[in-house]
DNA sequence: GCCGTTTTCGGCCCGACTGTTTTCAGTCG
C-alpha cells in the first residue's frame, strides 16, 4: 500500500463528507491529513506495527486518522468510505471534477434527479431537465454543457501540465503585459512559482495604476481561445493549448502581500494566517492588518509580511506546509542548492549511443555553461534500441575521451571529461558489461530500462544487488516513472536508500521535465539518511543541458543545500567519492 | 477531526466572481 493511495481514499473521504454536508473543518483535516500523508517520506505501510506511535507526531494526523491509517493498511480499505459509498455512487465523485461543480450541487443533482455520474449529468443537461429544479437557471446550463465537454477532452489525459509546457507560455504573456504603461510588473505566482512537477493553472499578479487597461491587455493576448471569467480586479482564460491562466491586479502597496497569497500553497497559507490570528493580526491578499486597529502593517514586499508574524522570508519551493514555518521561526531554514552551484553534469549521451551531438560537441557546450567538469555515460548494450555500446565500442570512445582531455590540457582549459557509461541492471540485478570493463571507468551510472512490472519485492533487490557489486557510483531515474505516462515501478525506496548509504552510492535526480526523478519527498528522503543526489540533465543533445533548472528547483522542493549534491563539489571531492572514499 | 504562548473545549483563513435571487449561496483559489 503505498502512501499516494491512503492518500487517495482520505481525499475520497473528504469530497463524500462534502457532499453529505459534514462539519466543514472534520473535511479539511481529511483532506489535510491527504496533503500529510503523501509528502511523508517513509511509508505509512512500514511505520505500522514497525514505529506507529510517530505517525501521531506528524501535523495533522491525530488518533482517528491514525485509526484509519492503520485500517487501510490492514485490510486495503476504509470503513468510513464504504459506509459513504452506501449513501452515494462513487462515480458522484467525479461530478466534483466538473468546472462548477461542487459539493452542494453533486448533492442536489444526486437527491433531486438521481444523477450519480459525468453521463447522467449530461444526458439531464441535454434533455433540459436541470431547469426543473431550483436554483439552477439557464445560464447554469450552458456554462455545464461547456465544462463537461472540456472534462471530456482531457480525459485520459493528465489533468495537470508539465511544468516545462507551463513555463514556456509564461516569458511572452510577461511581455504582453508588460507592454502597456499602466502594468509596472507582471509576475507568476501560484504552483509555478513553487516549481511544483506539474500545474494546474497559472496564476499570473500584475501591479497597475489602471486595473480596467490591465484586464483589457490581458484578455486581449493573441492567444486566448476563450475568457472564463472577467470582473473589476481578476480574470481568467483559456489559452489555445487549454491551459488556464488567471490574472490578479493589484495596488504598489499589496503586490508582496498579494504575491505571498497567490504562491501558496494553499496549506501554507492556511498556517500561515492561522499563526498571524495567533499574534492579533489578519492576513489577507491586500496586506498584514492589525486584528486592533484595522491598520495595515505590511503589504509591499514579501519580506516583509513574513516579518510581521515573527519568521524570515521562505522560498516559494518550500511553502508546503510541512516544517516550513517551524524551521523559519527558528532560523533553521535551509540554504537551498543554486543553479550556479552546479559545477558538472554526470548524465549525458553523444552520437555514440542516441544522442545528437559528438563528444566534443557535448563538452564544448559544458564549458560555456562554466561547468568544470561532465561525465560521458552512453547507453550499453542491452539497451538495443539506443544503439547501446558493447565492451569494445566502448573502449574505443573511452580512447577518444582519454585524447579530448589530453587536448583540454594542453590549452590549459579548466576542464575534465570523466569516463562513465549508464549501465543497464538486468533483471536478476547484474550489470550489462564485465567487471573488467567496469573498472575503466570513473563513473559508473546504473539503470532499470526494462521489466518495469517486476514485483516490489523483487525490483527492490535487483536494484540493491546492482548498489552491493561494489562497481556502481550512482542510480539513474530511481524509480523509472514518466510523468503522465507511466508510472513509478514497485520499489522500497528507504531499502535502496540505506543500501546506496552503506555502499557509498549516490541517486540521480534526473533533470528531464517528464522524469524528475527523484521526486522531490524522495530527495528529502535521502537527504535524512545521509545519501549525496547528483541532479543530472540526461542530456541527448547540448540544448538539454538547459533542463538543469528543473532539477535543481525539483531538489529545492526536497529542501537540499548545496552540501547535498554530488555535483556541486569540485572535481577533487567528486573524484574521492567516485573512489568510494566517501 | 485536529489542536493549544488565552484554550483539553471551542475554535478552525479569507476574498472575488457568478448566477440567481432581491441579500446570498456556491464555487474557486
Amino acid at each position: 500500500m503505498e502512501n499516494s493511495e491512503i492518500a487517495a481514499i482520505f481525499e475520497d473521504i473528504a469530497h463524500l463528507l462534502e457532499i453529505r454536508g459534514e462539519n466543514p473543518f472534520r473535511v479539511r483535516s481529511y483532506k489535510r491529513a491527504a496533503e500529510a500523508v503523501s509528502s511523508m517520506t517513509v511509508s505509512a505501510e512500514k511505520l505500522v506495527g514497525e514505529d506507529e506511535k510517530s505517525l501521531e507526531e506528524i501535523p495533522g494526523i491525530g488518533k482517528s486518522i491514525h485509526e484509519k491509517i492503520v485500517e487501510i493498511v490492514r485490510t486495503g480499505d476504509c470503513s468510513l468510505k464504504k459506509e459513504l459509498l452506501e449513501k452515494f455512487p462513487d462515480g458522484i465523485l467525479d461530478l466534483l471534477k466538473i468546472s462548477g461543480v461542487g459539493p452542494k450541487k453533486a448533492a442536489l443533482f444526486y437527491e433531486k434527479l438521481g444523477i450519480g455520474n459525468v453521463d447522467d449529468l449530461e444526458k439531464a443537461v441535454n434533455e433540459g431537465r436541470l431547469g426543473d429544479v431550483a436554483g439552477l437557471g439557464e445560464k447554469t446550463e450552458i456554462n455545464l454543457k461547456r465544462a463537461i465537454a472540456a472534462y471530456r477532452s482531457i480525459q485520459g489525459s493528465s489533468l495537470r501540465y508539465k511544468l516545462s509546457l507551463a513555463m514556456s507560455s509564461v516569458d511572452k504573456y510577461s511581455k504582453h503585459m508588460l507592454s502597456v504603461k499602466s502594468v509596472k510588473r507582471a509576475e507568476f505566482a501560484g504552483s509555478l512559482r513553487r516549481w511544483k512537477e506539474t500545474v494546474g493553472d497559472l496564476d499570473m499578479l500584475v501591479e497597475s495604476n489602471d486595473h480596467e487597461a490591465a484586464l483589457e491587455r490581458f484578455v486581449s493576448y493573441g492567444e486566448v481561445a476563450e475568457v472564463v471569467q472577467r470582473g473589476e480586479k481578476k480574470a481568467a482564460v483559456r489559452l489555445k493549448n487549454r491551459l488556464q491562466v488567471d490574472l490578479r491586479v493589484v495596488d504598489k502597496d499589496e503586490f508582496g502581500a498579494a504575491l505571498q497569497y497567490f504562491t501558496g500553497s494553499k496549506s501554507h497559507n492556511v498556517a500561515l494566517r492561522d499563526r498571524a490570528k495567533r499574534m492579533g493580526f489578519k492576513i489577507n491578499e491586500y496586506g498584514v492588518f492589525s486584528e486592533k486597529t484595522g491598520k495595515k502593517v505590511a503589504g509591499a514586499d514579501e519580506k516583509g509580511v513574513y516579518e510581521k508574524v515573527g519568521l524570515c522570508w521562505i522560498e516559494p519551493e518550500l511553502r508546503e506546509d510541512i516544517g516550513e514555518i517551524a524551521a523559519a521561526e527558528k532560523g533553521k531554514l535551509p540554504k537551498l542548492v543554486d543553479v550556479d552551484d552546479i559545477q558538472g553534469d554526470l548524465h549525458m549521451h553523444t552520437t555514440e549511443s542516441d544522442g545528437h551531438n559528438s563528444l566534443e560537441q557535448m563538452a564544448e557546450a559544458a564549458i560555456k555553461r562554466g561547468y568544470s567538469y561532465i561525465a560521458i555515460t552512453e547507453h550499453s548494450k542491452a539497451v538495443g534500441i539506443a544503439h547501446g555500446l558493447d565492451e569494445t565500442r566502448l573502449r574505443k570512445s573511452l580512447k577518444a575521451i582519454d585524447n579530448l582531455n589530453e587536448k583540454l590540457k594542453k590549452k590549459k582549459a579548466k576542464f575534465f571529461v570523466l569516463k562513465g557509461a549508464e549501465v543497464d541492471i538486468r533483471h536478476d540485478g547484474s550489470l550489462d558489461y564485465e567487471e573488467d570493463a567496469l573498472g575503466e571507468l570513473d563513473c559508473v551510472v546504473a539503470a532499470v530500462h526494462s521489466s518495469f512490472n517486476m514485483p516490489k519485492a523483487e525490483m527492490t533487490e535487483r536494484i540493491i544487488r546492482a548498489i552491493e557489486s561494489g562497481l556502481v557510483n550512482i542510480i539513474a531515474h530511481p524509480t523509472g516513472r514518466l510523468i503522465g505516462y507511466r508510472p513509478p515501478y514497485e520499489m522500497d525506496m528507504e531499502k535502496v536508500v540505506k543500501a546506496a548509504k552503506t555502499h557509498n552510492v549516490a541517486l540521480e535526480l534526473n533533470s528531464f521535465p517528464e522524469r524528475l526523478d527523484l521526486s522531490d519527498v524522495h530527495c528529502r528522503l535521502a537527504k535524512e539518511h545521509g545519501v549525496p543526489v547528483v541532479i543530472s540533465t540526461d542530456a541527448h543533445s547540448e540544448h538539454d543541458f538547459a533542463n538543469i533548472v528543473y532539477g535543481v528547483h525539483t531538489a529545492r522542493r526536497g529542501w537540499l543545500e548545496k552540501n547535498d549534491v554530488l555535483n556541486a563539489r569540485p572535481l577533487v571531492e567528486l573524484k574521492k567519492f567516485l573512489a568510494k572514499g566517501g
